[in-house]
DNA sequence: GACAAGATTAGCT
DNA sequence: GCTAATCTTGTCT
């Protein structure tokens, strides 16, 4: 049985836990099954000194749960439409958080359709941020939970990793206005699971 | 109170 | 590639 990655592994600098998430597995259970998935894009946000961090200049209201200690999940509602899914990074009290883009479907794939309401094509199922969350069941229910504590939803160590020996590729963020000069972005190399923008092709190899 | 913007998506051209 | 849908939040009056 897998473990929940320990706090040790959120309360770290924002850039590298959001590096690191890469390739993770994280595991949501939904009524009597789970469902999990890879995660495969990533986009750093930090309170200090970023504009387009929902932290930055602010302590109350939406953003409160990403003052949290690491390792918390920080949900919100956009666009009047979908959810988008956070993890808080760092200690109590910094306001950073990584958001994850999209992740490869593993377990629960059935039910995963079911939830987006499509049949076929797996490959839109899970491949940008408020799919993703759709696809989990990811709502405000879901904003505070603690992904190191709760054994019902959690990130965990993926042990194939050493043998799939991923390349991970560095960009500027998606669907920003402000900010779009830190290079914040993160995706494996050649996963079908990135959500695809023109943006990938001017990426840099790490 | 009012108003504009927003870490998106699906559907159409 | 372009745009409507849809509603919460933050900001200003």
């Amino acid at each position: 049985m897998n473990r929940p990655l320990s706090r040790d592994f959120y309360i770290r600098d924002t850039l590298t836990v959001a590096k690191e998430l890469l390739g993770k597995i994280i595991v949501k259970r939904y009524g009597k099954l789970f469902l999990s998935g890879k995660i495969v894009e990533v986009e750093a946000y930090i309170g200090s000194h970023d504009p387009a961090c929902h932290a930055y200049m602010r302590t109350k209201g939406r953003c409160e749960v990403m003052y949290a200690i690491g390792g918390t999940a920080y949900v919100y509602f956009v666009y009047g439409n979908h959810y988008c899914f956070n993890v808080v990074t760092g200690a109590k009290g910094e306001g950073n958080a990584v958001l994850v883009r999209a992740v490869e479907p593993l377990e629960g794939i059935e039910t995963m359709k079911l939830l987006r309401g499509i049949e076929h094509n797996l490959i839109n199922l899970t491949n940008g941020p408020g799919k993703f969350c759709k696809a989990f069941d990811i709502d405000m229910k879901d904003n505070g939970r603690d992904l190191v504590m709760d054994k019902n939803f959690f990130i965990t160590e993926n042990y194939k990793l050493s043998t799939e020996k991923i390349i991970i590729m560095q960009s500027g963020r998606i669907g920003i206005n402000k900010g779009k000069e830190f290079p914040y972005r993160f995706f494996i190399y050649n996963n079908n699971f990135v959500s695809k923008h023109k943006i990938n092709e001017t990426a840099i190899r790490l």
